[in-house]
RNA sequence: UCCUCGGUAGCUCAAUAGGCAGAGCGGGUGGCUGUUAACCACUAGGUUGGGGGUUCGAGUCCCUCCCGAGGAGCCA
């Protein structure tokens, strides 16, 4: 018999199929009894129906709990009163285990014990939805990047020394010396962009911040395009083309996940070209009419950019930050050099930052200064100098937060749940 | 790192003012012809996070440590 995924099913209608996966709840009423199993691509209602009290399909299920693995053969019937739509008629069941009694119970839990179970609590529905999306997030990102020409470059994860020298690194050793943990792959790509022209990196990064808020994970995965000849302008379409290509292609093709976490789709679809833009100094302005007041060379918090992206409907581009307040290597602006050429985009609905990059300075001695200014060890940045050396142009780039975009799209609270395994402060388990 | 809150059955929580530690879910047993986190009955399940103190008596009050959650700063 034809073994099947659930969410093939429709193509199998009135068909016979055997359904390999795991019980996720049953019930039983006398002569008929229900069984819900999942197999990780859905969940289909499994019926049996017998006059016998004794029959052996009915002991099978007696035995069976929550999480017990098995075989299901049966035909597949359109039924209104099924979860889903389709439900099967068992004629027969294969049991491989029968579980031990399982933790995760279909009430409600608290976040600390879901995180201590963070490996069964994958088998839910809700966090089967959310990892879906952010598989198909991931994919629209690679399609979206190589539709366009750009050479996926990937980036190293240890690295001889800090590529910012704001945020604190992981260190770990490197032979007989020390080694960090990447913390962005932009360094790295402005090299690969002078070699291939337009490039992105995608691969997971290190903060040993020690943030604890919903917006924060110490290993998180970022995409970072990086072009050479790009300037301000050229990359703020780039990130708002990105951002309305992901939304499209969840709202296309992960419609039943979007149902499943309940998300209210209305304001995805109503993301549309422009996005608001802004400079630094007009959302100075905005929060002061709404009675924020920021001094120029404050940074944004989050309740700011919990504001900003509240006043708007759509996502929020700002540019020209004040130079202080963002890194080395920020190109100023030519008509006001307290202000560099930096990038932000805030998601809307609240969620704040998922988009951060930015003009990169092009010309050496300028460059030289910064370093210096900021205190940086210049021989670490030699290679890093170079690129200015030898033929050297305007470029530009950034990186988008896999976990915050896809928090935001899923209306999921804590961004902890948009990715298999977070690294949290004070968690490393499981 | 700082601020706030919390830790009681496998899980979610309750326990008036310091006075016999309880419920729902889950587990077990039995019942029910279409259930939707099914339902009904019965049943087992506890060193109240660790240590110390006050008290005739501490889940409850005090000290301390550990663990976790929410938030801030920083950032994607």
């Amino acid at each position: 018999m034809k073994w099947v995924y659930i969410e093939d099913l429709p193509k199998h209608e009135n068909q016979r199929v055997e359904i390999r996966g795991w019980v996720y709840n049953k019930r039983s009423s006398g002569k008929i009894r229900f069984l819900i199993i999942r197999d990780g691509t859905g969940y289909v209602q499994g019926m049996i129906y017998s006059n016998k009290k004794d029959s052996p399909l009915f002991e099978k299920f007696d035995k069976l709990n929550q999480e017990s693995s098995l075989h299901i053969r049966g035909e597949v019937k359109k039924d209104k009163r099924a979860p889903g739509g389709y439900e099967i008629s068992v004629s027969d069941i294969d049991i491989i285990q029968i579980a031990e009694s399982y933790p995760i119970t279909p009430k409600e839990h608290g976040t600390s014990f879901l995180m201590k179970n963070r490996h069964l609590w994958l088998r839910s529905s809700k966090q089967n939805a959310v990892l879906q999306i952010r598989t198909e997030v991931i994919k629209a990102i690679r399609d979206f990047f190589d539709n366009r020409g750009f050479r996926l470059m990937d980036t190293p994860i240890l690295t001889p020394s800090a590529c910012e020298g704001t945020t604190t690194l992981f260190e770990t050793e490197y032979f007989d010396q020390s080694a960090y943990l990447s913390q962005s792959g932009q360094l790295y790509n402005e090299a690969t962009a002078m070699a291939f022209g337009k490039v992105y990196c995608f691969g997971p990064t290190f903060r040993a911040e020690k943030s604890k808020t919903r917006r924060h994970l110490i290993e998180f995965w970022m995409v970072e395009p990086e072009i050479a000849f790009a300037q301000l302008d050229d990359i703020k379409k780039l990130s708002e083309d990105l951002v309305l290509y992901i939304i499209e292609r969840v709202l296309e093709n992960k419609k039943t996940e979007l149902e499943i976490l309940e998300r209210d789709t209305k304001p995805l679809e109503g993301v549309k070209k422009p996005f608001p833009k802004l400079t630094y100094e007009e959302v100075l302005e905005k929060m002061k009419e709404k009675g924020r007041k920021l001094d120029f060379g404050d940074d944004f918090g989050a309740p700011e950019e919990t504001l900003i992206s509240k006043i708007f409907k759509q996502p929020v581009c700002i540019t020209h930050f004040p130079a202080k307040i963002k890194a080395f290597y920020m190109q100023p602006d030519d008509k006001r050099p307290d202000l560099v050429l930096g990038l932000d985009v805030l998601a809307s609905e609240g969620y704040g930052e998922i988009i951060g990059g930015g003009q990169r300075i092009h010309d050496l001695k300028l460059l030289k200064e910064r370093i210096k200014e900021h205190n940086l060890p210049e021989k670490d940045y030699a290679w890093y100098l170079d690129l200015r050396k030898y033929g050297s142009v305007p470029h530009s780039g950034f990186g988008l937060g896999i976990e915050r975009t896809v928090a935001w799209i899923c209306n999921i609270k804590h961004i902890r749940e948009t990715i298999p395994f977070p690294r949290l402060l004070y968690r490393i388990y499981p």
